[in-house]
DNA sequence: GCACATCTACTCGGATAGAGAATGTCCGAGTCTCTGGGG
DNA sequence: CCCCAGAGACTCGGACATTCTCTATCCGAGTAGATGTGC
């Protein structure tokens, strides 16, 4: 249950590329100094969700990174999940079948009990983020860090 | 959001310990010929269990560990934390304060959204595991797996 | 036959290597803009 | 004054080290029970 440290990152650029005026970008450098966050990095994290989908990149002078969507259509899971890759399945081994006190398979057909609990767990998490947008987070932001952002 | 996966074996174990007749113990060589799992490494996650509070050690011929709790007492969660160490917190380091958008501190005062947004699906997640217990989770397995188990 | 000391075998516990992922960094490919010259 | 070619600078993208956690393993400390002996 450990969160890879660039999703605090991934979505705080996010936010804040919700807040850029349309058809401006930002570079990676912008907003690597603007959280004092090591550039080269975040660029990683910034790829990964260019590749998911949710952002857009375009290089040369004035270039940079914009949303591809709209900040009410990107969810906190769309950015989890375009960092921290498809959240892999609880790898449920099957270990009901295994050792000395293997179960027939015929007695396996009802899936194991605790691969569902882990499952349903891990869609409640799935749920909760899937209900705040962008737009959400852009709108709980602090007055003073309400306005629009220039390059 | 990785799952170690000593999480599975723990829980597995768990369970199988609920079936053992009061005043008898598995060995971490029984439980680990049960499930064809490797012997030394499940005595690591059966050792954190039993830091939790959640099973008991006893050495010795006709040793092994027990539940040191009822089955209706110990829940998924009890178990996952065991295993994975008390989940951490979102470390929200609080770039809002960093680099050049730094905000004021006075604008901070209300929780950063980011960090609210993966505080609220962690809680879900963990409520969702507080509702199964390993009383549960008996009950489900299928009529052949549920008697008593023999050391 | 019974009690006791010893001895064995079995148990868990902590310290020790190896693999994989996350973290962090660097340099190259491509593109837009600006500048200078020519018509 | 307008157009065009070239150079320059800025951007992202992928390939390369480093660190940390998870995985896996081994050997030692301690204890309950079995055993053999003496009374």
């Amino acid at each position: 249950m450990k969160l890879s440290q660039g999703v605090e990152w991934g979505a705080h650029c996010a936010v804040t590329l919700a807040r850029v005026e349309p058809g401006l970008s930002l570079s990676r450098r912008t907003l690597a100094e603007r959280y004092a966050l090591p550039e080269a990095y975040l660029a990683k994290h910034l790829k990964a969700m260019v590749n998911a989908g949710l952002l857009h990149a375009t290089t040369g002078p004035n270039g940079g990174f914009r949303l591809a969507k709209r900040p009410e259509d990107i969810t906190m899971l769309d950015v989890v999940e375009a960092i921290e890759g498809p959240v892999p399945r609880f790898v449920c081994q099957e270990i009901r079948q295994r050792g000395t006190a293997g179960l027939a398979p015929e007695d396996c057909v009802a899936r194991c009990g605790v691969d569902s609990a882990m499952e349903a767990a891990k869609e409640a998490w799935r749920e909760s983020l899937r209900g705040v947008t962008v737009a959400a987070l852009v709108a709980r932001l602090p007055p003073a860090a309400r306005g629009p952002v220039t390059p």
